[in-house]
DNA sequence: TATTGTTATACTCTATAACTATA
DNA sequence: TATAGTTATAGAGTATAACAATA
């Protein structure tokens, strides 16, 4: 190594990730949004990443839950996704036996969506470790501050104005 | 049709989205930060969209601008993805012309990340139509409640405590 | 030996379009 | 005709592992 370089610099070679300029990002709530959620993607992997579902998947295994036979389409519509996109996670909880497809008389092209025996113990037990993944991901914030930041979240993804 | 089946019924045949039962993922914040991520997705889109970028693109373009020379593995970090995957990103920069890749001396291993002139013009250009996407993600706030959601926000997810 | 970046590969999430069965 | 769901296909974003060049 040559004399006119030093090893050990006051300035770090590489920045500090905690140093680096955002700019106008700084004052862009997508920006933060997607930071946050980014962070909350860690934590949730940390904590529940051993149940092998993401973040998603979960929300939708509890929205069966709470919305027993609802049908494709009308939770394909209540996650933002597409059916086709919807189909494909309902065949794997299926082949996982967390979820089962009825054929209504009603209407025989639909399915109605339950949530199985086994589909309710996995909610059971991965509940508690949702739960961790919060507080981890919200640790920094008083409790009345994560309060506030769900009541901001809910009122900007309001339906109704 | 057979008379015992009414087609206007005063229940919908599928549910409303809104009136879905949420639950439990009512009170948790990770599933706000996802639906409020997916919204922000949504208002990128319609305004942003025709540039053919998506929102983590930008924020790698307004980084590498306001962190001129900045090398791949310090931004990939910053960014929290691999420097594999950010590499394809820098390819996709530099064959749209937006981003250089400049050798250095210092050390001949990394490149410095630097915004083109090019480059520069596309952000001119897109930052307003940002600022529309910004403005209808959060038209539901107050000017005072977006700037808390952000402080919270920033405050989730900052590095120091 | 360690680090920067690339390449090869694969998996997940996503959409679009065309299709079948049913209404 | 319209709707519920499936299938085939494609593209974006992501990671891991092995590699070359350089430190």
């Amino acid at each position: 190594m040559s004399s006119n370089k030093k090893k050990s610099n006051s300035v770090p070679q590489s920045k500090n990730v905690d140093t680096i300029e955002l700019g106008i990002l700084e004052d862009v709530l997508g920006f933060h949004l997607r930071r946050a959620q980014s962070a909350n993607f860690r934590q949730f992997a940390q904590h529940c990443g051993h149940r092998n579902v993401s973040p998603g998947q979960l929300g939708l295994l509890y929205k069966i839950k709470y919305n027993p036979g609802i049908n494709q389409t009308t939770l394909a519509k209540a996650e933002g996704i597409e059916r086709s996109t919807l189909g494909e996670f309902i065949d794997r909880f299926e082949e996982r036996k967390l979820v089962e497809r009825r054929r209504q008389a009603s209407d025989r092209r639909a399915y109605a969506l339950y949530i199985t025996k086994d589909g309710e113990d996995f909610l059971q037990e991965i509940t508690p470790e949702l739960f961790s993944s919060e507080q981890e991901l919200g640790k920094k914030l008083t409790k009345k501050e994560q309060n506030t930041l769900i009541n901001l979240l809910r009122k900007l993804t309001a339906s109704k104005s």
